[in-house]
DNA sequence: AAATTAAAGCAACTGTGTTGCGATATAATA
DNA sequence: TATTATATCGCAACACAGTTGCTTTAATTT
């Protein structure tokens, strides 16, 4: 485990999450990548990514799955990168938030990983 | 638009989330009554108890559907009732949590809704 | 270059949820 | 109560995101 092949599908992954600035939705990255390769080369390619911890995964309201590029130097076994995602709902992006929500204690729980997903209207739509 | 039947599959709805604390996965429902109704049926009758602010829903980490009674008076018109859900990773329940979260200021975008999905362990699994 | 093994392609499949439509039950009205 | 109107039901077919098994291909090791 841990080794992870410089491939076709992977390089042109990278490099598409390199340029990027907002999540990217499965469906549409099979879409877009329909002619250059298969969608169960997509979906495993970004299954080992985010095992690496070059992405990440969330899914959106309505139950689909988002991809991010990881910013902040996570391992394959550590995810360090934690943070809410916001959906604007003009310009229909998703983008992560390098922000931190604090959880209220919740008596006798123990918690283990926190999901947020807010929507919105972004930066950009707003003027 | 406002008017819902009390029919037979509406009443066996509303009692079942009267007597359940946790949360309900929509597949478990259709599975539950399958001698009783047709998924079909069970599907349409949330949307309509969500519509009329009976019920709320949201998506948990996986994609799939969850409901859960709604405790603070909602209409159809307005659901005020927003909180944190928080999955057991034991007990594989999932809850309402009545609690506040704050999420901080973020410059120039417009907060709609937020939505929190936490997983840990409950208090129940906790001793 | 040959051997090794991860990854790709394809087709078929799984599972959740939806849609169209004719049949039925509920509520309104006469 | 009988009649009419319409919301809801059941069924079968569908939509669609994501997965699996298996064979072939391509990347890395020797
Ligand atoms: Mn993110
Ligand atoms: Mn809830
Ligand atoms: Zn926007
Ligand atoms: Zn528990």
């Amino acid at each position: 485990m841990g080794i992870i092949r410089k491939t076709k599908a992977v390089k042109i992954l990278l490099d598409l999450f390199e340029n990027e600035f907002s999540a990217i939705l499965a469906v549409d990255l099979v879409e877009r990548l329909k002619n250059e390769m298969n969608k169960t080369t997509v979906y495993r390619a970004l299954d080992r990514l985010e095992d690496e911890g070059i992405i990440h995964s969330f899914v959106g309201k309505n139950g689909l799955k988002w991809y991010a590029k990881c910013k902040n130097n996570c391992t394959s076994d550590h995810h360090n990168d934690v943070h809410p995602h916001f959906e604007c709902k003009k310009c229909k992006k998703v983008m992560c938030l390098p922000v931190e929500v604090t959880i209220p204690n919740i008596p006798n729980h123990t918690i283990d990983n926190t999901a947020v997903f807010i929507t919105g209207i972004c930066d950009n739509c707003n003027d």
